[in-house]
DNA sequence: TTAAAATTTGACTTTCTTTGACTTTGACTT
DNA sequence: AAGTCAAAGTCAAAGAAAGTCAAATTTTAA
């Protein structure tokens, strides 16, 4: 297949330039004889941040597709708390949580302050109180995963 | 690509000259074989306000464009920030925010990723798509001053 | 076997860059 | 004061990439 065949030639480049490059979009497709958006749709499809990676790009003359690496480690404590969110969360129960995160080291005091600015009621104040546990939760999660 | 060749020129002119620069267009252009107004294009979207840069110009003989490059103190940045949020603001121009508190070093490249991470469409998705800007503001102001 | 999921493709969109023709402004001459 | 020339400004068209989306096809799993 097309796609396991690009996901697995990015791996390897990836693998070379020691976890991070930079590609062009029509010049890869052009070398491997597909059409463009294939790319697309691997990146999108391989090259997840579930899956640890971080991508940027840059449209015109010049632009470019940046894959970043992230090497995992200490993960499975964060998915613990990822799981415990659920559907939706209380601002205090969050708190706990970040509150956990940063004892065990895993998020550094500035972090800290920042999740739980953004998890307040303040910050949703513009929100339903009735709402705002599950749109705190979904914020919660994202939070968790772009730590991992 | 020429643009990020100039920008990056004109940035190297604004270290030795501590922060304050005249240039002239014509003769930039002169030097580099390009056009000159791909100068003005570069300074237009490179070197705006937004960025922390201050244009002023003359026209007519011997004119010149004059950059500089006004250092604002933490705090103050971050005040900038804060009141151009807004009552709503769109991921993209969130995203940019970020970018820029970043690259001025007002925050990590992890607590980039938690705000970014915070404010996505993603973290949001339980909101109806119309209200997300509106709450993404409120957010973005919470994590500002979290910062402060 | 068949329904759902994943892949492949290409047309269309958006964003960014490059270029050049034309306009405006300021300084210097006459 | 008027005219001339030397800047910088503006704008729109053309070009170069990446993004999006949905239809068509293939693969997978029940």
């Amino acid at each position: 297949m097309l796609t396991d065949y690009i996901a697995q030639m990015i791996e390897e480049m990836l693998n070379q330039s020691n976890g991070t490059l930079e590609l062009q979009r029509n010049e890869l497709a052009n070398r491997l004889g597909c059409v463009p958006s294939q790319i697309s749709y691997v990146i999108s499809s391989r090259f997840t941040p579930e899956r640890g990676y971080i991508i940027e790009s840059r449209r015109g003359g010049g632009g470019c597709i940046r894959i970043i690496r992230k090497q995992m480690g200490r993960n499975e404590y964060l998915m613990h708390f990822f799981c415990a969110i659920g559907e939706s969360i209380e601002e205090a129960e969050s708190v706990a949580y970040l509150k956990n995160l940063y004892g065990n080291g895993c998020i550094t005091e500035r972090e800290y302050r920042m999740a739980t600015a953004a998890l307040s009621s303040a910050s949703l104040s513009v929100i339903h109180p009735a709402h705002r546990s599950t749109v705190r939760a979904g914020i919660f999660k994202q939070i968790i995963l772009s730590l991992m």
